[in-house]
DNA sequence: TGAAATAGTGTACGTTCGACACTATCCTTC
DNA sequence: GAAGGATAGTGTCGAACGTACACTATTTCA
């Protein structure tokens, strides 16, 4: 492990997979590129990694800079590095993934007059570099996890209803769960506690709130 | 995501953590360092990335350069970038790790004059950058996938007892595990086949063969 | 006050998981 | 050639868990 003259210096950039659900949907941030290569497609918010940076700070900060937000859950997903992955030379690309709560959001929208949105994961258009296939990674990472940890919580905001809640593992999964089920399973993680609240929510019965007990923390379980 | 004057350009490795099941103890595959930093400590084989290879690639031929074999299990594990990792300055290394059946083992020891050996994973010294940390990981990623896939069947040779391929799962794990019960789960994935043949080992009863049906392929289960 | 809409609740069955002990076969030794 | 030592090989039962399934409760609005 010399240094080896023949190695290159690839750039070395982080992006990040911003997933949030709204509007019913499962949803992903996506800046328009203002330059070359790739001009005016929309790709993954990211950057490069600054010199004194580390990959999860560079990361953050380029999820910050398009959100907003901060203290997201944010996990490492997989590197790409294919070496035509970049037109303009070799690069390398940590990508991470993120899930914002819903009513975190508040996108830096214009500030930087870069364009920026929010895009139906089922509805993705062709995206910029390798970036379709992060997108599809981050997706089946964050559905495995599901099943085995209790990550879908960093979707939530400090108070939600049950069905709420059962509707981002729909969304996430892509089916229908049952509702009985779906609430004995969430109950016996013991990492949602009832609160004395209701939400009045349209002509029907009020919704009882929960909240998370461990905000911020991600249980594995099983 | 323009090309940022700021921004460093890290060299870029790959190291492997390289796993085999030998003398009935989890062991993984270390060379010693020639030349500073680290110079004389134990290290994970690994390499600088080539101008026009991919990542995968990087791994496999590190790989292959220690070991002398080819098409084994491998997989990208995660990417450590700590900006102080190397003390000669910016590196990021994409960690892979691998897993290789105990017969194809022919260490290509001492032909590139480079010390190099088979470790027990329970008594590991300190080894050079992060590499503890990344066979903490690789550990760990290894035993989670043992409960939700078929990698254990990456250890074995094209034929093998049902005893051995228990110790694999006891030595990864850890922990004893029952005889009948393990028997059961493993055939009830229907991914081992018996043979007709047995094999005499000692002076007891002989144990019957087994061949697995998809070599190559990692399933996924449950 | 009735209709529409979502919230909330329990049971029964099938499958899976885990604990558990004895017989079979071969070799070695006396 | 009999006995002892060593590993291979085999089944049952109870507990826990997962899954299918339908009706009542509460609110708003017409």
């Amino acid at each position: 492990m010399t240094r080896n003259p023949r190695s290159s210096r690839p750039a070395v950039t982080t992006n990040v997979v911003v997933f949030t659900l709204r509007d019913d949907k499962l949803k992903l941030l996506l800046v328009r590129r203002r330059s070359d290569p790739y001009k005016g497609m929309w790709a993954l918010p990211g950057g490069y990694v600054e010199a004194d940076e580390d990959l999860d700070d560079s990361a953050m900060r380029a999820l910050e800079d398009s959100t907003g937000v901060a203290g997201v859950y944010l996990e490492q997903l997989y590197t790409f590095g294919a070496p035509d992955r970049d037109p303009r030379g070799r690069s390398i690309s940590v990508a991470y993934y993120a899930l914002v709560p819903s009513e975190k959001l508040q996108l830096r929208t214009a500030s930087d007059s870069e364009a920026i949105g929010w895009f139906a994961l089922d509805e993705l258009e062709p995206l910029a570099f390798d970036h379709n296939e992060m997108v599809h990674v981050a997706h089946q990472r964050l559905a495995a996890k599901l099943a085995y940890s209790t990550i879908a919580l960093q979707f939530m905001p400090q108070k939600f209803t049950l069905s709420e809640l059962q509707k981002v593992y729909e969304r996430i999964l892509n089916e229908k769960l049952d509702k009985r089920n779906f609430r004995k399973r969430v109950l016996a993680l013991d990492q949602i506690d009832q609160t004395q609240e209701v939400r009045r929510n349209g002509s029907h019965r009020p919704a009882r709130l929960y909240s998370v007990r461990n905000p911020g923390e991600v249980q594995i379980i099983r």
